[in-house]
DNA sequence: AAGCACACCAACCGCGCAACA
DNA sequence: CTGTTGCGCGGTTGGTGTGCT
């Protein structure tokens, strides 16, 4: 059977989400759960297919996401299972809570499959290293056939990288407008601590705020939906407050 | 300073599958 | 059984940032 592609509709929009979007699907999804997606923009007002606002919120708005580098041992995790289950990423990514196949895909193409080549590289009869057959592909070359040049300071320089961006930019969208109203020094550095689910007593006094959201994302507890939450906060990102508040996630100020 | 190549990642695309009428 | 619909997955692409020459 032949089916038309989701987003053939005249009018509906493509690329980038914008913050206005954003806002707008997550306090919908926050206020009736996503239910239909093929329904969902719609009764939203949104212009967009489903499938776009599925992916949007799953690899970006959903607020148990977790962002950042990835650990040593997230980064060995997602090797085992994918010696194991090879390009399942979905399945790699129930591994990791908080992060997204779709992140977890970027990753190992980005990232791990050159880790992985640079260890099986061995040695040739003239001590030249060269990259394992069994894991030598084509993008491992530029289009002079030279090797791509691997990170310079350390191995794992580009998760630094990576991650560093991450925080600041979060999407396209986003960083064009809204995160523009946020000096870089207003936004505070996050370190490990902040995605761990250890709470503060500040968090869980502050918590019995969010049975709602904690209910809605199947979050553990309120306080963990509170520490979420206030990650965004803290991340510079006071819009997302607004639209916790409008979602009815806090019974009161 | 400008141009280029590369790295990264959000988003799109197409397909397969399951549920349902 | 067949066709339709919706969801989820994996592969791919395109835009943007960064570093090098």
């Amino acid at each position: 059977m032949v089916r038309a592609p989701c987003c053939d509709k005249v009018g509906l929009k493509k690329g980038p989400w914008t913050a206005q979007e954003d806002q707008i699907l997550t306090a919908y999804v926050l206020q009736h759960g996503h239910g239909n997606w093929r329904a969902l923009p719609k009764q939203a007002g949104l212009l967009r297919c489903g499938k776009s606002c599925r992916l949007r919120w799953i690899n970006y708005l959903r607020p148990d996401i977790k962002r950042g580098n990835f650990s040593r041992e997230e980064e060995d995790t997602i090797i085992e299972f994918h010696e194991k289950l090879g390009n399942k990423w979905s399945a790699i990514a129930a591994r990791l809570p908080g992060r997204t196949d779709n992140e977890i895909k970027n990753v190992w193409h980005t990232h791990l499959k050159k880790r992985l080549k640079k260890k099986s590289a061995t040695p040739d009869s003239k001590g030249h290293f060269t990259a394992a057959a069994s894991t030598c592909d084509s993008d491992s070359f530029n289009s002079s056939g030279k090797m791509s040049p691997e990170p310079s300071s350390s191995e794992f320089s580009s998760f630094t990288d990576s991650s560093t961006r991450t925080m600041e930019t979060h999407s396209t969208g986003v960083k064009n407008e809204q995160m523009e109203e946020y000096s870089p020094e207003s936004i505070p550095e996050i370190d490990e601590s902040f995605w761990s689910d250890e709470l503060s007593s500040d968090n869980s006094s502050m918590a019995s705020d969010f049975p709602a959201v904690a209910d809605e994302f199947q979050l553990q507890t309120p306080e963990l939906a509170y520490g979420q939450i206030s990650n965004m906060m803290d991340d510079g990102m006071e819009f997302w407050y607004d639209v916790f508040i409008r979602a009815g996630g806090l019974q009161e100020l």
